[in-house]
DNA sequence: CAGTATCCCTGTGGATACTG
DNA sequence: CAGTATCCACAGGGATACTG
């Protein structure tokens, strides 16, 4: 039956993958997703919701979810010193995934602990 | 339209993809798992398919990849150096993630090029 | 408030040599 | 053949101070 477990991949492939894991990688890309879930959309709000996280990272993964079209950084007019991240619609599309992803690490997790 | 968008994510969520993305995260899972898929088995073809790949490299991720029973080591008994590395069934559930994660890869970086 | 700038430290991965 | 062992370099992230 598993003489042959195919799971075709090919170089761009291999590539396109890595850009996929590199848009929510590293350590504080998710619990900054997680928190403007919550609400949160003003720097230090998202700054104070994620225990441990420095002002310099926060800025530097802020601009990289800006830069992949998750977010947008969108400055208040009246009141120069309001800036808003929210959530694209674009995002959602990431959304499905992200679940997917979610669920499969949860399975993931039951399995490698029954048999260890 | 998109007042809300909402892409709820908890704490253990986070956990859960953090590990999602571990399983085949780093510089070499992926091009190993690639490799294996074109049909190599033994320790040095793998190695030699993939092009700056370190032995060292490729034995810790062989390892990572085994405990995360994506793939089994087996010791032939007759020939006692030859060694094959092969998917697990449970493999299989993974390279649909994979598809899905492949696919939003190659239309993200569609969507990221054209507006740049 | 919403960031930058600087400096520093640790961990991941690379190079090379060695081994059952 | 299929790995280990050892040492090293460098980048990503942490701590802290400063700024429009």
């Amino acid at each position: 039956m598993q003489d042959h477990v195919k799971i075709h991949i090919d170089e761009a492939d291999v590539k396109a993958l890595q850009d996929t894991i590199y848009v929510i990688g590293g350590k504080w890309k998710l619990p900054i997703i997680h928190s403007i879930c919550n609400g949160n959309k003003r720097f230090t709000d998202i700054e104070q919701s994620i225990p441990f996280i420095t002002k310099r990272m926060l800025s530097l993964n802020l601009k990289e979810l800006e830069a992949n079209k998750l977010i947008t950084r969108k400055v208040d007019v009246d009141a120069s010193t309001n800036i808003e991240y929210e959530f694209t619609e674009y995002a959602k599309e990431y959304g499905t995934l992200i679940t997917y992803m979610i669920e499969w690490g949860k399975k993931h997790k039951r399995v490698i602990v029954e048999n260890s």
